[in-house]
DNA sequence: CCATTTATATAACGATCATTACAAAATTAC
DNA sequence: GTAATTTTGTAATGATCGTTATATAAATGG
């Protein structure tokens, strides 16, 4: 192995608690003393980690892509294109109302609190959420391409459609929306859904 | 009139400057700094004008409600429950891309920026927001009543399920979204409105 | 067992933060 | 014209910001 003192700390679990912190706090309201202090490290520690507060809010990112936002891709890989929809917004419903987290979505809610300090960042985060957008379109082009999407719809205007009510639902979210009230902006969605492969909407 | 030396500046052209600034910053990546040289007064005369940099930032967003959001209680005023809707959401679409703001909706974009120093500050940005929704699902329960809206549509779900859409296309707006994403937006969900008194949509 | 390497803890760096003393300037009241 | 009042510009306050220098501790390689 390496030779050197051996880490004292799970840099995984770190990474989860600063994602946390960043999460409720917004990204230019938390200092390192509140990260170093919630992580239980010390300031050399992190910056030999993570280099700097921006590289350590990079890796926050990508934990929330893996964890409380991978449903984006679970939800891509359903049969139908009305299958992959529902299965979206309903994991959306679950994932801005987890308990575990701070309600809302990272992604929604930290591009805002970037500042200008660091406009690569802003950018990058708006990247992210669009790279979102593009998947779901991507996927609904798929489903017209196998017939699974009536011909006069057009799968980036369906993609952006869904994707904005999942964002309208990060917001209510934070509003203080329960679980039980995205689910119903869901079911009213999915209701109204136009598409003549209309399935089953009930959970 | 009162003595005293007097004021050098204009205080709601001072207050436009300001909630632009908040705007593009977010509260907390705001400093007085920043705002002193974009207002072009010096920190006293912020202070005894407005308080604090709270007081500022309220002046802001009651600036907000009047200007950029006054639409809302303009839509409030249409004929018909699905008047009140199109215009509303027509209106959104404008606001969020007005070139003259910042992209995005000043309330949506806030909240999440002012960190944890002034708890009581963002129970009120949600407030705020949720008043929107209160207002329309008002305007609704008065169409309900007046036979403008069908029997089993249910004004709070409607509200809801509307308000979403309008916040959602705030975060389309800040991830680069134009007047006609949004108003493409806007006529996919008046395409699907689940009401029997369902008019033209055409702009 | 010593050299090398990496992580640690303590403490400090200059810069910037929100806020305010202080005194000069500009107005009204009488 | 002088007293009272309010705003102004300058400069400073202590606190906190992100980041790092330094030295010690704990591991491996030979």
């Amino acid at each position: 192995m390496t030779a050197g003192r051996p880490r004292s700390f799970d840099i995984d679990k770190a990474v989860d608690i600063a994602m946390n912190v960043f999460w409720r706090k917004g990204y230019a309201a938390t200092s390192m003393a509140d990260l170093t202090k919630a992580m239980g490290i010390n300031a050399p520690s992190l910056y030999a980690a993570f280099g700097n507060k921006e590289g350590l809010f990079r890796r926050a990112m990508d934990r929330y892509a893996e964890g409380p936002a991978g449903f984006m891709v679970v939800s891509m890989q359903q049969p139908t294109a009305l299958d992959v929809v529902t299965h979206m917004l309903r994991a959306a419903a679950a994932s801005h109302t987890d308990p575990h987290f701070p309600a809302g979505c990272f992604m929604v809610q930290s591009e805002s609190t970037v500042g200008d300090k660091s406009e690569k960042l802003r950018r990058d985060i708006i990247k992210q959420r669009n790279g979102g957008e593009a998947l779901l379109r991507k996927r609904l082009e798929q489903a017209k391409a196998d017939g699974d999407l009536p011909a006069q719809m057009d799968p980036t205007e369906l993609a952006r459609y869904a994707v904005t009510v999942m964002y309208g639902m990060a917001i209510q979210a934070a509003n203080g929306a329960s679980r039980k009230d995205l689910d119903q902006i869901v079911n009213f969605t999915l209701k109204n859904w136009p598409t003549s492969a209309k399935r089953k909407i009930n959970s």
